[in-house]
DNA sequence: GACGATCCGGAACCTTGTTCCGTATCGTCT
DNA sequence: AGACGATACGGAACAAGGTTCCGGATCGTC
């Protein structure tokens, strides 16, 4: 062990026009996804950072990549926000709805994203993934909160009521008749079912 | 009253040539959505039908155009059971989640169908907008007949269930662990909400 | 100042959607 | 039967987006 670089050994440091590029392509990338989604064509956004093809792909081999250097820190913070409102809220349940709450908000505030995690296409599915695999935890954490409570019936599995939650926030922009709220609403009132408030109740 | 032709009057009617072709396409588009699901390529379909490009454009415009053609028949009968149901059930409830099953059935027994409806692509805004037409109606009346019997909480409306349920059902193939019965059950069970049931209850 | 490692740009190729038109086929009329 | 106009066909051609690849420019070091 020399231990002479940052990580292992790369003999030299990266280049400053290559950091230089990363920036750039950081901001235009961020840029763009506003104005045309994180669906928008890798051209758009190599064009408006003022770079060529090659460079994109090999600063951000596939499409997750950026999304994740864009959005990485919203999510890591949503992720950190679990175990806080659990902590914070005045019941597990309290909790559960703010970090849900958190969560729509994050995924029909950012442009198509939620239509993107949904997708099945080539270049989604390890955005997909990079999702499930950083929230599901903290979900499952206010999960079992909740169901040691007896606020929510037991069985749930949070996977699944995490993919259910990101499906619903699907395609609320292109229709104003559809608010993914409401449903999202409708599904976590059947997660209390019929395991009343063990309070009040008329 | 002539009555010689079909409708108005074609001053010719379609050449058998069309015919066989259309009834080809029919087919092979059966069997493609079913091996590649409904978004496989039209060339796939053409091949497959053995037909130029040329003319699986003309005879179905639109991706919808086809779609409809190959499971329009299901969608009508989707939408028929509805008043059948109510009038069968024992109660409107029973009626609302035997409808609800069958359509959910549907969605994520056709290849890819949930996830087309889910997505904002050209060429599937139609078909979306097809389903929901023709579904939402008959959604909307099982609905009412459940909120007058107390069964379900007011004020839901059966657009956003209608748009909360096929989102549900997006993406269950090519994810073992997502079942999309699951979490349209507890959509579901938020529907009936704070409504007790007016009658048994251990 | 020279030289090798790194990085860049964009041409080129692939897939899929969609349009368009020259040509083949069909149905009818003589 | 033969001819002729209406229909329909096939697939070339164009557009859009994704991805790969490599000659050449640039950087950092000696």
């Amino acid at each position: 062990m020399t231990g002479q670089g940052p990580a292992a050994s790369p003999r030299r440091a990266r280049r400053s026009d290559a950091q230089r590029n990363e920036q750039r392509l950081l901001e235009a990338a961020a840029a763009v996804f506003v104005a045309s989604g994180v669906d928008a064509p890798i051209r758009e956004i190599a064009a408006e950072a003022g770079v060529g093809l090659g460079t994109i792909y090999r600063h951000f081999p596939t499409r997750t990549d950026l999304v994740v250097a864009v959005y990485g820190h919203q999510v890591e913070a949503c992720a950190a926000a679990g175990p806080r409102l659990l902590a914070e809220a005045a019941s597990p349940l309290d909790a559960l709805l703010a970090w849900v709450d958190r969560f729509v908000d994050f995924l029909i505030t950012k442009h198509g994203l939620a239509d993107a995690l949904g997708s099945d296409d080539t270049g989604f599915r390890q955005l997909h993934a990079y999702f499930l695999e950083r929230l599901v935890p903290v979900c499952a954490e206010l999960l079992e909160a909740t169901e040691r409570a007896g606020q929510t019936t037991p069985g749930v599995d949070a996977y699944e009521l995490m993919r259910g939650i990101g499906n619903l926030c699907i395609g609320h922009e292109s229709d104003t008749r559809y608010d993914p709220r409401h449903m999202v609403g409708l599904l976590i009132r059947g997660l209390r079912g019929t395991a009343a408030a063990p309070t009040a109740n008329p």
